[in-house]
DNA sequence: CTGGGGACGGGGCCC
DNA sequence: CGGGCCCCGTCCCCA
């Protein structure tokens, strides 16, 4: 079974430019976000968070904004790049490129038109329209007059058939791996799974020349890079890498005051 | 226990 | 509308 299917985190999800971190070299480590940290204080997590320059287990809660709260400065993903010094959108690619359309720039300034995506409800019925009155029961009322795309697998619920089908297919799972079977939902997952098999690693990290086989793994891979991660505990300051050493380290009792 | 890498899934955006 | 890609996130495993 996936790992995180159906079991995300409903976190208000912003698009900063992480290939700012994959494409700076040196210099980007003096400049990341986060090492204004020390000025940004951690004592309060609101502050913390308000700088938008790392997440704070403790205020998850407020990272569930509405849709309405995009600003880019106040509510950013877990890096706020959008600083028009460090979000130069720059070139994004000295290692990683990708087999498809390598080093393409990325779009100019993605996080000043980017909307939030929205997060989709789950129905248990099949339907193309929504009951009003159903729609006023569920915990997120949206789009009231709006047809509903409902996967027949799930309970998922799409707001377009573009995005049902995308979804259908994490059913199907069309794309077939040749060498072991595995199948997944998308070419380029299948394509991913495929390095594995190869041993192919097109991203490589600028500042040891480790490569990676996956995008995601280099960009985490950057954070050990980095002086100051971007998940900081509200309460000792300390910072991690990854969410889940966060989450740990939380739960491991230093931040017991505040989770 | 912590930190990091490997693998992979999802939704959203762009073309 | 569909394909491709991006970014985010998670889980597992290992050092």
């Amino acid at each position: 079974m996936p790992r995180s299917f159906l079991v995300k985190k409903y976190f208000a999800k912003q698009k900063p430019n992480y290939s700012e971190l994959e494409c700076q070299n040196d210099a980007s480590l003096d400049r990341y976000p986060l090492a204004e940290l020390s000025s940004a204080d951690s004592n309060s997590a609101a502050t913390c968070f308000s700088t938008g320059l790392v997440w704070d287990l403790s205020v998850l809660p407020a990272l569930y904004l509405p849709a309405s709260q995009t600003q880019p400065s106040a509510a950013p993903g877990p890096l706020d790049l959008s600083s028009p010094s460090s979000l130069s959108s720059s070139a994004s690619s000295s290692g990683e490129e990708d087999e498809g359309r390598t080093s393409d720039p990325p779009s100019p300034e993605p996080v000043h038109t980017y909307a939030p995506r929205q997060r989709m409800k789950c129905t248990g019925v099949m339907a193309h329209i929504s009951p009003p009155e159903e729609e006023e029961e569920r915990e997120t009322p949206v789009t009231a007059a709006r047809p509903a795309f409902l996967c027949k697998h799930c309970p998922k619920e799409y707001t377009s058939l573009g995005a049902l089908k995308m979804h259908i297919r994490s059913h199907t799972l069309p794309c077939v791996c040749t060498t072991c079977g595995k199948a997944f939902s998308r070419p380029w997952l299948l394509r991913g799974h495929i390095r594995t098999h190869t041993g192919e690693r097109p991203f490589s990290c600028p500042h040891c020349n480790r490569a990676f086989a996956d995008r995601s793994n280099l960009r985490a891979h950057l954070q050990t890079h980095a002086e100051v991660k971007k998940y900081q505990c509200g309460v000792c300051s300390r910072t991690f890498s990854r969410m889940s050493l966060l989450q740990k380290h939380s739960s491991s009792g230093c931040c017991s005051t505040s989770v």
